[in-house]
DNA sequence: TATTATATTTAGCCTATGCTAACATGTCAA
DNA sequence: TTGACATGTTAGCATAGGCTAAATATAATA
Protein backbone atom coordinates (compact mmCIF):
# COMPACT_ATOMS: atom_id res chain seq x y z
CA UNK A 1 0.00 0.00 0.00
CA UNK A 2 1.01 3.71 -0.61
CA UNK A 3 3.40 5.07 2.05
CA UNK A 4 1.83 7.41 4.86
CA UNK A 5 2.91 10.40 6.14
CA UNK A 6 4.48 8.61 8.79
CA UNK A 7 6.75 6.28 6.38
CA UNK A 8 7.52 9.29 4.08
CA UNK A 9 8.96 11.17 7.11
CA UNK A 10 11.34 8.34 8.31
CA UNK A 11 12.12 7.98 5.17
CA UNK A 12 13.10 11.20 4.91
CA UNK A 13 15.02 11.61 7.86
CA UNK A 14 16.88 8.21 7.09
CA UNK A 15 18.36 10.05 4.02
CA UNK A 16 19.06 13.41 5.62
CA UNK A 17 21.02 11.96 8.45
CA UNK A 18 22.89 9.54 5.77
CA UNK A 19 24.35 12.61 4.23
CA UNK A 20 25.61 14.26 7.31
CA UNK A 21 27.08 10.85 8.77
CA UNK A 22 28.85 7.64 8.05
CA UNK A 23 26.14 5.43 9.47
CA UNK A 24 22.23 5.61 10.85
CA UNK A 25 21.18 3.99 13.24
CA UNK A 26 17.73 3.72 14.25
CA UNK A 27 18.83 6.03 17.52
CA UNK A 28 19.35 8.60 15.87
CA UNK A 29 16.32 8.73 13.79
CA UNK A 30 14.53 8.32 17.42
CA UNK A 31 16.37 11.44 18.48
CA UNK A 32 16.47 13.73 15.18
CA UNK A 33 12.38 12.67 14.92
CA UNK A 34 11.75 13.12 19.11
CA UNK A 35 10.18 9.74 18.58
CA UNK A 36 10.81 6.99 20.82
CA UNK A 37 12.86 3.99 20.19
CA UNK A 38 10.36 1.48 19.96
CA UNK A 39 8.42 3.52 17.67
CA UNK A 40 11.13 4.14 15.51
CA UNK A 41 12.16 -0.12 15.74
CA UNK A 42 8.78 -0.81 14.71
CA UNK A 43 8.58 1.40 11.67
CA UNK A 44 12.11 0.20 10.46
CA UNK A 45 10.25 -3.44 10.70
CA UNK A 46 7.36 -2.24 7.77
CA UNK A 47 9.97 -0.30 5.45
CA UNK A 48 11.66 -3.25 5.41
CA UNK A 49 8.87 -5.17 4.38
CA UNK A 50 7.94 -2.40 2.34
CA UNK A 51 11.38 -3.25 0.45
CA UNK A 52 12.57 0.46 1.20
CA UNK A 53 15.09 -0.47 3.70
CA UNK A 54 17.86 -3.26 3.52
CA UNK A 55 17.53 -6.15 5.36
CA UNK A 56 21.37 -7.18 5.96
CA UNK A 57 23.88 -5.19 7.20
CA UNK A 58 24.62 -5.01 11.31
CA UNK A 59 22.13 -2.49 12.69
CA UNK A 60 23.14 0.86 9.89
CA UNK A 61 19.96 1.55 8.34
CA UNK A 62 20.79 1.54 4.65
CA UNK A 63 17.59 2.79 1.83
CA UNK A 64 16.99 0.01 -0.75
CA UNK A 65 17.35 2.25 -4.24
CA UNK A 66 13.66 2.27 -4.19
CA UNK A 67 14.22 3.76 -0.54
CA UNK A 68 16.26 6.39 -1.70
CA UNK A 69 14.33 7.10 -5.09
CA UNK A 70 11.33 7.69 -2.45
CA UNK A 71 13.02 9.97 -0.14
CA UNK A 72 14.88 11.90 -2.59
CA UNK A 73 11.26 12.79 -4.06
CA UNK A 74 9.96 13.75 -0.27
CA UNK A 75 13.15 15.71 0.30
CA UNK A 76 13.40 17.90 -3.02
CA UNK A 77 9.29 18.16 -2.29
CA UNK A 78 10.73 19.47 1.49
CA UNK A 79 13.50 22.01 -0.11
CA UNK A 80 11.34 23.57 -3.10
CA UNK A 81 8.33 24.46 -1.11
CA UNK A 82 10.36 25.56 1.42
CA UNK A 83 12.33 28.08 -0.89
CA UNK A 84 8.74 28.68 -2.21
CA UNK A 85 7.26 29.92 0.76
CA UNK A 86 10.59 32.15 2.22
CA UNK A 87 10.25 34.02 -1.36
CA UNK A 88 6.45 34.57 -0.31
CA UNK A 89 7.73 36.38 2.48
CA UNK A 90 7.36 34.05 5.21
CA UNK A 91 9.72 33.49 8.16
CA UNK A 92 12.58 30.82 7.59
CA UNK A 93 10.90 28.57 10.63
CA UNK A 94 7.35 28.52 9.45
CA UNK A 95 8.67 27.60 6.02
CA UNK A 96 9.79 24.43 6.97
CA UNK A 97 7.42 23.54 9.54
CA UNK A 98 4.62 23.88 6.35
CA UNK A 99 6.80 22.43 3.75
CA UNK A 100 7.46 19.52 5.94
CA UNK A 101 3.68 18.96 6.46
CA UNK A 102 2.60 19.69 2.66
CA UNK A 103 5.15 17.94 1.12
CA UNK A 104 3.07 14.95 1.67
CA UNK A 105 0.33 15.96 0.45
CA UNK A 106 1.12 17.83 -2.76
CA UNK A 107 0.67 15.63 -6.24
CA UNK A 108 3.04 15.23 -8.82
CA UNK A 109 0.82 17.27 -11.06
CA UNK A 110 0.56 20.07 -8.43
CA UNK A 111 4.39 19.89 -6.94
CA UNK A 112 5.75 20.65 -10.76
CA UNK A 113 3.86 23.88 -11.55
CA UNK A 114 5.27 25.12 -8.46
CA UNK A 115 8.22 24.17 -9.50
CA UNK A 116 7.82 25.36 -13.12
CA UNK A 117 6.50 28.81 -11.52
CA UNK A 118 9.22 28.77 -9.45
CA UNK A 119 11.91 28.69 -12.14
CA UNK A 120 9.65 31.33 -14.19
CA UNK A 121 10.21 33.74 -11.55
CA UNK A 122 14.22 33.58 -10.56
CA UNK A 123 15.08 34.18 -14.06
CA UNK B 1 -7.64 19.64 21.66
CA UNK B 2 -6.92 20.67 18.33
CA UNK B 3 -9.66 19.93 15.22
CA UNK B 4 -7.53 17.05 12.65
CA UNK B 5 -7.68 17.06 9.16
CA UNK B 6 -11.12 14.51 10.08
CA UNK B 7 -13.35 16.83 12.07
CA UNK B 8 -12.03 19.65 9.42
CA UNK B 9 -13.66 17.71 6.79
CA UNK B 10 -16.80 17.25 8.91
CA UNK B 11 -17.49 21.27 9.22
CA UNK B 12 -16.25 21.67 5.85
CA UNK B 13 -18.86 19.46 4.64
CA UNK B 14 -21.79 20.33 6.45
CA UNK B 15 -20.94 24.65 5.55
CA UNK B 16 -20.87 24.24 2.18
CA UNK B 17 -24.09 21.77 1.96
CA UNK B 18 -26.05 24.16 4.40
CA UNK B 19 -25.16 26.92 1.83
CA UNK B 20 -27.12 24.51 -1.18
CA UNK B 21 -30.04 23.04 1.06
CA UNK B 22 -32.15 24.81 3.61
CA UNK B 23 -31.19 21.74 5.80
CA UNK B 24 -28.56 19.10 6.05
CA UNK B 25 -28.99 15.78 8.12
CA UNK B 26 -26.04 13.26 9.08
CA UNK B 27 -27.45 11.35 6.02
CA UNK B 28 -26.07 14.04 3.63
CA UNK B 29 -22.86 14.94 4.85
CA UNK B 30 -22.61 10.33 4.71
CA UNK B 31 -23.47 10.52 0.81
CA UNK B 32 -21.21 13.63 -0.01
CA UNK B 33 -18.31 12.38 1.82
CA UNK B 34 -18.85 8.78 1.21
CA UNK B 35 -18.38 7.53 4.37
CA UNK B 36 -20.90 5.66 6.31
CA UNK B 37 -23.88 6.66 8.16
CA UNK B 38 -22.26 5.54 11.86
CA UNK B 39 -19.18 6.99 10.95
CA UNK B 40 -20.84 10.32 10.46
CA UNK B 41 -22.88 9.84 13.61
CA UNK B 42 -20.17 9.94 16.25
CA UNK B 43 -18.32 12.38 14.29
CA UNK B 44 -21.19 14.21 14.76
CA UNK B 45 -21.29 13.55 18.63
CA UNK B 46 -17.29 14.66 18.66
CA UNK B 47 -18.22 17.94 16.97
CA UNK B 48 -21.11 18.35 19.37
CA UNK B 49 -18.58 17.86 22.11
CA UNK B 50 -16.05 20.69 20.89
CA UNK B 51 -18.62 23.08 20.92
CA UNK B 52 -18.87 23.12 17.12
CA UNK B 53 -22.17 21.90 16.49
CA UNK B 54 -25.39 23.03 18.47
CA UNK B 55 -27.00 20.01 20.15
CA UNK B 56 -30.82 20.95 20.04
CA UNK B 57 -32.53 20.84 17.04
CA UNK B 58 -34.12 17.76 15.63
CA UNK B 59 -31.36 16.04 13.37
CA UNK B 60 -30.64 19.05 11.57
CA UNK B 61 -27.08 19.94 11.64
CA UNK B 62 -26.11 23.23 12.49
CA UNK B 63 -22.61 24.75 13.17
CA UNK B 64 -21.79 27.09 16.03
CA UNK B 65 -21.01 30.36 16.00
CA UNK B 66 -17.18 28.47 16.15
CA UNK B 67 -18.00 25.88 14.42
CA UNK B 68 -18.88 28.35 10.94
CA UNK B 69 -15.72 30.33 11.42
CA UNK B 70 -13.34 26.84 11.29
CA UNK B 71 -15.23 25.84 8.81
CA UNK B 72 -15.45 29.27 7.04
CA UNK B 73 -11.38 29.28 7.17
CA UNK B 74 -10.79 26.12 6.12
CA UNK B 75 -13.18 26.42 2.91
CA UNK B 76 -11.81 29.97 2.23
CA UNK B 77 -8.37 27.93 2.10
CA UNK B 78 -9.79 25.15 -0.42
CA UNK B 79 -11.11 28.08 -2.30
CA UNK B 80 -8.21 30.14 -2.70
CA UNK B 81 -5.13 27.28 -2.65
CA UNK B 82 -7.23 25.60 -5.85
CA UNK B 83 -7.32 29.07 -7.26
CA UNK B 84 -3.60 29.32 -7.34
CA UNK B 85 -3.06 25.59 -8.53
CA UNK B 86 -5.39 26.34 -11.39
CA UNK B 87 -3.45 29.75 -11.80
CA UNK B 88 -0.01 27.67 -12.27
CA UNK B 89 -1.36 25.78 -15.18
CA UNK B 90 -2.98 22.59 -12.92
CA UNK B 91 -5.98 20.97 -13.87
CA UNK B 92 -9.35 21.86 -11.89
CA UNK B 93 -9.80 18.53 -10.64
CA UNK B 94 -6.13 18.09 -9.14
CA UNK B 95 -6.06 21.76 -8.03
CA UNK B 96 -9.53 20.66 -6.18
CA UNK B 97 -8.09 17.55 -4.88
CA UNK B 98 -4.99 18.74 -4.06
CA UNK B 99 -5.92 22.10 -2.24
CA UNK B 100 -8.86 19.68 0.02
CA UNK B 101 -5.65 17.84 1.39
CA UNK B 102 -3.34 21.08 1.79
CA UNK B 103 -5.70 23.12 3.15
CA UNK B 104 -5.61 21.70 6.67
CA UNK B 105 -1.76 21.43 6.90
CA UNK B 106 -0.89 25.28 5.73
CA UNK B 107 -0.39 27.24 8.61
CA UNK B 108 -2.08 30.60 8.56
CA UNK B 109 1.09 32.54 7.96
CA UNK B 110 1.56 31.01 4.67
CA UNK B 111 -1.70 31.19 4.31
CA UNK B 112 -1.62 34.38 4.32
CA UNK B 113 1.39 35.15 2.45
CA UNK B 114 -0.13 33.08 -0.32
CA UNK B 115 -2.90 35.20 -0.88
CA UNK B 116 -1.44 38.16 -0.60
CA UNK B 117 1.03 36.59 -3.35
CA UNK B 118 -2.16 36.31 -5.47
CA UNK B 119 -4.05 39.52 -5.28
CA UNK B 120 -0.60 40.97 -6.19
CA UNK B 121 -0.63 38.66 -9.33
CA UNK B 122 -4.31 39.30 -10.30
CA UNK B 123 -3.44 43.61 -10.34
C1' DT C 1 36.88 -11.34 30.96
C1' DA C 2 33.29 -9.21 33.45
C1' DT C 3 30.61 -5.34 34.10
C1' DT C 4 28.28 -1.56 32.67
C1' DA C 5 26.20 1.29 29.18
C1' DT C 6 23.99 1.69 24.83
C1' DA C 7 20.83 -0.16 21.23
C1' DT C 8 17.19 -2.82 19.73
C1' DT C 9 13.17 -5.45 20.14
C1' DT C 10 8.90 -7.46 22.24
C1' DA C 11 4.59 -6.98 24.36
C1' DG C 12 0.96 -4.53 24.94
C1' DC C 13 -1.66 0.15 25.72
C1' DC C 14 -3.95 4.25 23.62
C1' DT C 15 -6.23 7.44 20.26
C1' DA C 16 -8.17 8.59 15.89
C1' DT C 17 -11.12 7.25 12.48
C1' DG C 18 -12.72 4.33 9.01
C1' DC C 19 -16.04 0.02 8.74
C1' DT C 20 -20.27 -3.56 9.24
C1' DA C 21 -24.18 -5.63 11.56
C1' DA C 22 -27.89 -4.92 14.16
C1' DC C 23 -31.19 -2.17 16.51
C1' DA C 24 -34.23 1.97 17.18
C1' DT C 25 -36.82 5.62 15.65
C1' DG C 26 -39.16 8.31 12.43
C1' DT C 27 -42.31 9.42 8.73
C1' DC C 28 -45.42 8.60 5.22
C1' DA C 29 -48.64 6.28 2.36
C1' DA C 30 -51.99 2.46 1.85
C1' DT D 1 -53.34 2.38 12.13
C1' DT D 2 -49.82 -0.15 10.28
C1' DG D 3 -46.14 -1.77 7.44
C1' DA D 4 -42.16 -0.22 4.93
C1' DC D 5 -38.42 2.64 3.85
C1' DA D 6 -35.36 6.27 5.53
C1' DT D 7 -32.57 7.90 9.16
C1' DG D 8 -29.92 7.61 13.18
C1' DT D 9 -27.43 5.13 16.91
C1' DT D 10 -25.01 1.30 19.41
C1' DA D 11 -21.67 -2.19 19.63
C1' DG D 12 -17.76 -3.75 18.29
C1' DC D 13 -13.86 -4.66 14.60
C1' DA D 14 -9.65 -2.96 11.99
C1' DT D 15 -5.57 -0.18 10.84
C1' DA D 16 -2.12 3.31 11.55
C1' DG D 17 1.04 4.93 14.44
C1' DG D 18 2.32 7.11 18.65
C1' DC D 19 3.72 5.44 23.76
C1' DT D 20 5.94 2.84 28.17
C1' DA D 21 7.96 -1.11 30.51
C1' DA D 22 10.72 -4.75 30.27
C1' DA D 23 13.74 -8.07 27.95
C1' DT D 24 17.67 -8.74 24.78
C1' DA D 25 21.71 -7.72 22.27
C1' DT D 26 25.65 -5.46 21.42
C1' DA D 27 29.60 -2.57 22.51
C1' DA D 28 32.87 -0.47 25.34
C1' DT D 29 35.52 -0.12 29.37
C1' DA D 30 37.51 -1.42 34.06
Amino acid sequence: MALQESGEMYLETIYVLSQQKAAVRSVDVADYMNFSKPSVSRAMGLLRDEGLLKKDTGNDLKLTEAGEILAKRIYERHTVLTTLFINLGVDEETAAEDACRIEHYISDKTFDAVKRHMMKCNK
